[in-house]
Order: structure tokens, then C-alpha cells, then sequence
DNA sequence: CTGAAAGCGCTTACAG
DNA sequence: CTGAAAGCGCTTACAG
């Protein structure tokens, strides 16, 4: 059998208090004595049982993470920064897929519940389930980029209208005034508020927002694909487009090729996000950047002060985006060109 | 405070043992008895804490995964195939990320040793950590695709030779001879493997292997653009070039398209594991498919079989590979016409 | 500085 | 079918 604390302090003739305090607490305790004790317990290989600590500390020291797929190149920077800032201070974190399905969902968000984990990062909200739907949760929450219960669970984001914004004013300043938007999925929040935000920035731009220039990219990227063509084949096409990320933005630009398009000679696409799969396309894409790996770790000691009884948690953290400039936006009178 | 097993006993009039066995193990109490204990269980809100239960009953049902960084497209599925068998079979996993320094990787194991959980799945292999260094673990591990520990350790993967055999010999049946290899990270067991797998698949495929058509892809993305590039830079180039994986394979192609070669029709390009990348690069690249969900549910399975002690368990388990023809190999000839 | 004791919240022989 | 009791392996007041 494994050896216990018992079988320690047997070892090096003192009680298991003491034998406690020399490993977990070692100030408690006489020089001899914690040398004894480590050398004991290092003879029988001793490990701590963290469960039967657990159970006496009343904490897990475990943070568990609400994640959909996590094969689109977008949340595994969040899942990073989260991991790091919580290794910082001494929590392990758990991740629980939850795309599969609502009962999949609830049994990992039981977890909590149950006393496995100290508290609970959400970043599935984007995926549709349980929006809004459930009571608020009343252990330590924190959401992560959409938000899916009312204040006050506090929710770590960026503004969606900014990045909007920043992908029409930077094609807007190149001279396009066409410019098409592929939505993301309906049931993601931040894809709304960025099809939204598309309408307030041509708007503040200046520039006329055609209906039927603002199409759905709703089923992965099958549904990238079809938006695009559905864009292409229309009498008037867009000079320019904005993907409501850089996946659909990928889709979009294969679609460009298989019909001969160049980009960005004959056409401008932008994406958002900046993920991995837009820096490796060719041409690499221009996309607006959030910042992921900040998001995660700012939501971490977010939770980990919530979990800590910390007061003053801010319950809305809007983190700053910006443009990255690659390859895939040009000029209008480029395309005129052609 | 939260409601604990007594509190709900107290207001069913029962005894803990009861009101423990009427959850946990309705058959073993009176009707009656169940239903007053479920509902005194609802209207307190009671919630099993599963560290006591898992203390005292001496299992967490959770499963422990060590991975490196998984923004590469191809742990994904390999965690949803052993997410999906091991919640079939009522355990939770953890996944820890590894690749980031020794210390992490220590400090994710330790919870196995630590008894946080029962099982161990060690899939960062393949990141160079610590390789057959440890002592063999004596608690439930098993290896994915990489070996690290030494047998009995079982490992569950597929036969990087076949892998390296079934792309070379697709472009040899195109005619290709002058066949190139763009090799995986040194540090990685099975690129080792491929490698090898190249030399004698050319050898048995009557071809020659010339030394400065075997570049190393080490280094990542950037890796991956050198190599290709120092092949294209040789007064006689390669017609086709079998990749270590595919996103060398991809990068590969963006370089071919900086230089203006087209794939298929100037040089083909073959990768292997069959990831998203792969599928949605233009055109998309034909490889060498790897099962990950199966090897991953099959590892999964394989662990919770030596946790609970079952016999028999393989020490060695090789999934089937199979190409996967896309568009990125043509003929030779179509090469010459060019 | 150290030890005896209580207790975290469950489950499970053992009796009845 | 049910209850009293022991115990999983720790930590931490409380005394000394």
C-alpha cells in the first residue's frame, strides 16, 4: 500500500501532527525534527493524499474551464493563458468539453457543484447552450468573451463593435465603399454584436449597407464556403468583405482561388481573431487581433480573487483589440486596376 | 454552508447511512425511505461532495493527460476520443499542458502520485520531455503513439513506417523517383520513425535516396518554410516531397506558392495525420489519414481497464493508417508537360 | 516545539 | 430494510 502520514511519523518517531506540520509547514517545527521527517518520508516515497487534504481544507485548489471543440484554432490561446496565470498561484485547471451535448455540459459544470473544483471559467457561451437559461450560478464564475448569465458574474471580453470597427474603417480607408460582411453563427453572442457593429461602422463610415452584402456564415466551414459564393455570384460583387473571423475568412479565400480570384489584388478580406490558421494562410490575413492569451489570464485571477473572498472584482473587463495589417487587404483602385 | 449528507438525513429522519445508500444505492432501501431522502435532498439542494466520497472510497474516476501545446491541430481529436470514452465509462479528465517547462510537466504527474487521480495518459511524447528517463511508472499509465517508458507500459499508436511506406509508394505509382522528405521534430520518437520509414520505403520502392533530399523540418512553422525552401534552392529539385506531417506540408505549399510552383502540377506534396489544416489548405492535401479519436478512445479504454485491474491488457496496440487522396499529387508526367 | 484529539463528508461492513 | 460505528488521510485548534 502506499505510505501515509502515519507511516511517516512512525518512521521518524514523532506524531502525524508533527509530521504534517514538517512537511506542509516547516517553520512549525525544530530543525532535527523536519530533517528527520523529510528524510522518513523520503524513504518510503512518501506522497501527500491530496483528496484526504482537500476534504480537510475545504478547497481544491482546482479551477475548471467550460470549453467548446477546441479545433478551431481559437481556444487553445485562452486555455494557455488561463493555465499560466493559474499555475502562478497554485491552481491546477481542468478542462470539459462541452460541445457535445447539454448532459456532457452539466456533468462537467457538476463538478463544481459537487466539490471537485473551486470555481468555474465559462467560455462555451459562444456555442449557444443554456444562454441565459440557467440561475445564476452562485459559486465562483467567471465568464469568458460571451456572456451567458446576468450580472454581476462577472465577464472578461473585448468590445465586438470595436472590432467591427476597425475592420470597416481600415477597408474603409483603403477606398472600399462594397463592402460584404459573412456573420458568424447565429447562436454566438459576439458574432451578433459584430454583424451589428458592422451596420453602426459603414453607418458611421458613411457607407451604404446593402442587405443582401451581409450574409450568414453560420455552419462551420462548409457555411464559410457558401457565403462566400453566395457573395461572388451576386451581379455586383463586393470589393472587399469582412469575416466575422479568421476561419470564415480562410473558407472565404479558398473560395476566391477555385474561381481565379487573386486576393488582394481583385478582392480585399479580413478577418478577426487572429488565429493561427490566418497567419499560416497564404496570403496571411489581415485580421483585427484579440488579445486570447490576456483574456485567459485576466479571467483566472479574476476567478481566483472571487474564489479568494477579494473584494472589488470587476464584474465587465473589456480588454483592447487591434488591427493587424498582413497581406489580404489592398486598395480599392488596385482592384480597378486589374 | 452547504448541505451535507446529515442535513438531509435529519430532515428525512433517517440515519446518514441510510440517507447515503438511499442516493447512492436506491435498491438497497424500502421505497418509502428512497422517496422521503430524495426529497429531502431537493428541498435542501443537497450535492454529493465527491472528495469525501472519492476519500473514502479510494478512486476519483478522473483520468489524468498530459499534452504538449495543442494549437497544432492534431491533439484535439486525440482528447475528444479519449474524453468520449472515458465519460462512457463515468471518469472525468484532466488535461495538463506540458510543453511549457519540466516543472509543469512534474507538477501535472505529481497529481497522479498524488492521488488526484487514477490514471495516467501520456501523450506529450512526442515534445522530447523527459524520454525514457523517468523510472517506469507503477501506477496506471498508458503511452500514445510516443514511447517514453519503457515496456510493459502499454502504448497505443500506429506504425510510423506504414505511414512513411503508403506515401512513399503513392508517389512512387505516380512516377515520382527524385522523392524528397521533409523530416518532424528530432525530438519526437515517431518522426524518427517516418524517417527511417522514408529510407526503407524508397529502398524497397528501387528508389535512390539522396542525402540532401532529406532536410530537417525542426523548428516548428518556420522549420518547415527553411526546409522547403533549401530544397527548392537545389540545382536539381525534388518532383515530390513527402512531409513528416501536415503542417510542414502546408508550409510547404505556401513556399511553392511564394516562388511561384504550382501544387500538383509543378510538384507534389504529401503530409501525413490527416489534420484540419491539411483539409482546408487549397488545394487540399492529400496524406497519410491517422485515426486520432480512435487512438485516443482506445487508450482510454486500455487505462481504465489496468485501473480496475482487468488482465490481458496489450502492451502494444498499432491502429491501421490510410491514404487520403486529395489534390496535391499528380503524375509525374504532368510535371514534365508543365 | 510537540502531541492527543477532533473532524472534513462520505461509505460500508457488521448487527439487528 | 435500517442504524451505529469505524475509517479513508489529512490539518489544526487546543494544551502543555
Amino acid at each position: 500500500m502506499r505510505p501515509t502520514l502515519s507511516d511517516v511519523a512512525r518512521l521518524a518517531s514523532v506524531s502525524v501532527a508533527t509530521a504534517s506540520r514538517a512537511l506542509s509547514n516547516p517553520d512549525l517545527v525544530a530543525d532535527g525534527t523536519r530533517r528527520a521527517v523529510r528524510e522518513a518520508a523520503n524513504s518510503c516515497g512518501y506522497k501527500i493524499n491530496l483528496v484526504a487534504r482537500s476534504l480537510r481544507i475545504q478547497r481544491t485548489d482546482t479551477l475548471l474551464v467550460l470549453t467548446p471543440e477546441i479545433d478551431n484554432g481559437f481556444y487553445p490561446a485562452l486555455l494557455h493563458g488561463i493555465e499560466d496565470a493559474a499555475l502562478d498561484l497554485g491552481y491546477t485547471v481542468l478542462v470539459g468539453f462541452t460541445a457535445k451535448s447539454e448532459k456532457h455540459r452539466q456533468s462537467y459544470a457538476d463538478l463544481l457543484s459537487n466539490g471537485r473544483v473551486d470555481g468555474m471559467l465559462v467560455m462555451d457561451g459562444g456555442s449557444g447552450v443554456n444562454r441565459f437559461t440557467g440561475p445564476r450560478p452562485d459559486l465562483p464564475t467567471v465568464q469568458v468573451l460571451d456572456r451567458i448569465y446576468a450580472p454581476p458574474v462577472p465577464v472578461v471580453r473585448v468590445d465586438d463593435g470595436e472590432v467591427a470597427d476597425l475592420a470597416v474603417r481600415h477597408l474603409s480607408s483603403l477606398g472600399h465603399h462594397r463592402i460584404a460582411h459573412i456573420a458568424g453563427s447565429a447562436a454566438a453572442p459576439h458574432a451578433l454584436e459584430r454583424r451589428n457593429g458592422f451596420v453602426a461602422a459603414m453607418g458611421r463610415s458613411g457607407l451604404p449597407v446593402e442587405e443582401h452584402l451581409m450574409v450568414s456564415g453560420d455552419g462551420g466551414w462548409e457555411g464559410g464556403l457558401q457565403a462566400m459564393r453566395r457573395l461572388l455570384s451576386l451581379p455586383q460583387r463586393p470589393t472587399a468583405v469582412f469575416c466575422a473571423d479568421d476561419a470564415l475568412a480562410c473558407a472565404a479565400m479558398n473560395v476566391c482561388r477555385e474561381q481565379g480570384l487573386r486576393v488582394p489584388e481583385d478582392i480585399s478580406l479580413i478577418g478577426a481573431n487572429d488565429t493561427q490558421d490566418g497567419q499560416r494562410a497564404y496570403p496571411p490575413l489581415t485580421t483585427v487581433h484579440v488579445p486570447r492569451a490576456d483574456i485567459g489570464a485576466t479571467a483566472a485571477n479574476l476567478l481566483i480573487g472571487l474564489i479568494r473572498g477579494q473584494p472589488g472584482a470587476e464584474s465587465d473587463t473589456v480588454l483592447p483589440v487591434e488591427l493587424r495589417e498582413r497581406a489580404t487587404c489592398a486598395p480599392l483602385r488596385a482592384a480597378v486596376a486589374a
